[in-house]
DNA sequence: AGCTCTTCCTGAAAGC
DNA sequence: TGCTTTCAGGAAGAGC
């Protein structure tokens, strides 16, 4: 699953070989997750690319203006999400494309872009400069950009549980399952703990966490869980280094106790019981009432008036 | 506000 | 063995 460390792999790899190369050529097989194809063909075909950088896990790959027409139309950007299971990657013309292959970008230097996306969970769109800044306004800040005071404010006022909000975009712009679950092993928070409820220790521990494994991760290239691989084709190593992440029922690496898992936020979440403690239960409430109980209340209170 | 459920999609793995 | 069912999950939207 491509997050922010796979993203910013694939972005290095692009980097190399995409800024001033002219798209000669675009063809398109399944559609469905591009936003607009007619257009999105129409904006790429002819176009030079410029630099390509990483925006929490969309790639964003710059498009000089359009030549040829004399248009001075604004800035464009190409945004690819990667999904699940998207890939994007510069192959030599003549290799045969994969299965699942549903775009080909032809270069000029006789190389092609290829996006394969078994599941179509990824999205591409074209965007002007104006919706770029607007996409930034509305996901939240770079994990590794953060400062300290910014990362207590954004969390610590809500009431949702940790997981949850790492994991939401709007808070913060990139992680995702993986590196959620191993950010919160390291700083020994339980996934299920209520963010205003943590101390500032543990902000900083988890803030020093994050950070931590994401640099950690994108020096090895990635988590390959399944399919990912980099713009080279070439599989990340991080998956191997993973201490909590699908180690359900495998001891602990700190204390040997079981991995377990329980659901949080919808999505399967790994911790060491012992290393990451639940959060203190809620208060016992007063015995649910019955049906039946709340009828009686009812028409008692029907009664009265 | 924040939780759960559903939808999108395919292939791997489990179940029978 | 081979078919059917279940599950995984990033993000968005509905409903509570």
């Amino acid at each position: 699953m491509p997050e922010l460390p796979e993203v910013e792999t694939v972005v290095r790899g692009l980097q190399k070989s995409l800024p001033g190369r002219r798209i000669t050529e675009v063809r398109l097989g399944k559609t469905d997750f591009i936003d607009d194809p007619a257009a999105l063909a129409a904006a790429l075909t002819g176009a030079r690319m410029g630099g390509v950088s990483r925006v929490g896990k969309f790639i964003c790959c710059e498009l000089e203006a359009n030549a040829g027409d004399g248009s001075q139309g604004a800035r464009q950007y190409f945004l690819i999400h990667l999904g699940m299971t998207g890939q994007l990657r510069v192959h030599d013309a003549a290799q045969p494309a994969p299965p699942h292959t549903h775009c080909i970008f032809v270069l000029d230097d006789g190389r092609e872009l290829r996006y394969a996306d078994i599941r179509r969970f990824g999205r591409m769109r074209i965007v002007a400069e104006s919706q770029m800044k607007h996409l930034r306004g509305e996901l939240g800040t770079e994990p590794l950009e953060i400062g300290l005071e910014d990362f207590r404010a954004r969390l610590g006022a809500r009431r949702a549980m940790i997981k949850a909000l790492l994991l939401d975009q709007h808070v913060l712009r990139g992680l995702g399952n993986i590196y959620v679950d191993e950010s919160l092993f390291r700083a020994r928070i339980h996934p299920m703990r209520v963010a205003s409820k943590l101390s500032r220790e543990q902000f900083a521990a988890l803030r020093r966490a994050i950070r931590e494994t994401l640099a950690a991760a994108i020096r090895l290239r990635g988590s390959s869980i399944s399919d990912y691989v980099d713009s080279a084709g070439n599989r990340g190593e991080y998956q191997s280094h993973h201490r909590v992440y699908q180690r359900e029922g495998k001891p602990c690496t700190r204390c040997r106790e079981n991995i377990r898992r329980v659901i949080v936020a919808g999505r399967s979440s790994f911790f060491c019981p012992k290393c990451q403690p639940a959060p203190r239960r809620k208060k016992a409430r007063r015995p649910a009432r019955t049906r039946k109980m709340q009828e009686k209340e009812l028409s008692q209170r029907a009664a009265a008036d």
